[in-house]
DNA sequence: TGCATGATGTTCT
DNA sequence: GAACATCATGCAC
């Protein structure tokens, strides 16, 4: 770990937000517990065309193999390996098709948990962001729901695994210390969107009153 | 504003 | 072959 925390306060002049890098261990821990200070951080990728950055306002934890939801649930797959690997690092996979998402991955090496990064604030990068997604709207609906925070991002399976802990990865995750007040912000918990099994536990956290956040919907079985 | 539905392909059984 | 941690659209109210 060379990462020193007091590198990367001064940005001189840069506007670039001066607060450090997520520490590993802030990750190792299980995924319930994470994923409510997870609110507030600030996910960025730097490509060629350019940084975008996001302060996450909505995740949802998943436990491991003893979670039904998770993907972990029937063991370990080529898809999910990266969940087993160290914490600190992206599980991002392809869904329904035309769809990626993106995970942190929690626990230390050979257990698998993870938490689901389901919605963002554009806080750096907006024209790009905007480039990205095909379809135009409003800003509060730039990265609303897991596969549009992705798109907005430009995360694709190409960063499976990606470390965010690393400040040379193109891949990062800011503490968001700027933007959140234990005090003044309220966090809210409710049950996971779109899985069948599991539905039953609030491992979904969000900040009261962003409009950010995506709406509730339950699964629904895909009429064949 | 809120449902129902089709698009699309990877993964696992 | 079925299920899938979704999104955008179209139509009913």
């Amino acid at each position: 770990m060379t990462a020193d925390p007091h590198a990367t306060r001064l940005a001189a002049g840069s506007g670039v937000p001066t607060a450090g890098l997520v520490p590993r261990e802030f990750l190792g821990r299980p995924a319930v517990e994470v994923a409510p200070d997870l609110l507030g951080c600030v996910l960025e990728h730097q490509t060629a065309a350019g940084l975008v950055a996001a302060a996450l306002t909505e995740v949802e934890a998943y436990a491991g193999e003893a979670d039904p939801a998770s993907h972990a649930y029937r063991g370990r797959t080529r898809r999910n390996a990266v969940m087993y690997g160290p914490p600190g690092y992206a599980y991002v996979y392809f869904t329904y098709g035309m769809h990626f998402c993106m995970n942190v991955v929690c626990l230390p090496e050979g257990t698998a948990s993870a938490v689901l990064l389901r919605a963002g604030r554009i806080v750096a990068g907006e024209g790009l962001a905007r480039h990205r997604r095909l379809v135009d709207g409003p800003a509060r609906d730039l990265a609303r729901g897991p596969a549009r925070l992705c798109q907005a991002l430009g995360v694709d399976r190409a960063l499976d695994g990606a470390d965010l802990c690393d400040p040379a990865s193109p891949l990062r995750l800011r503490k968001g210390a700027a933007a959140r007040s234990a005090e003044e912000t309220l966090i809210r918990t409710g049950p996971r969107v779109g899985v069948r099994e599991g539905a039953d536990v609030p491992w979904r956290f969000w900040l009261d009153g962003e409009p950010t956040v995506s709406t509730y919907r339950a699964h629904v079985p895909r009429r064949r």
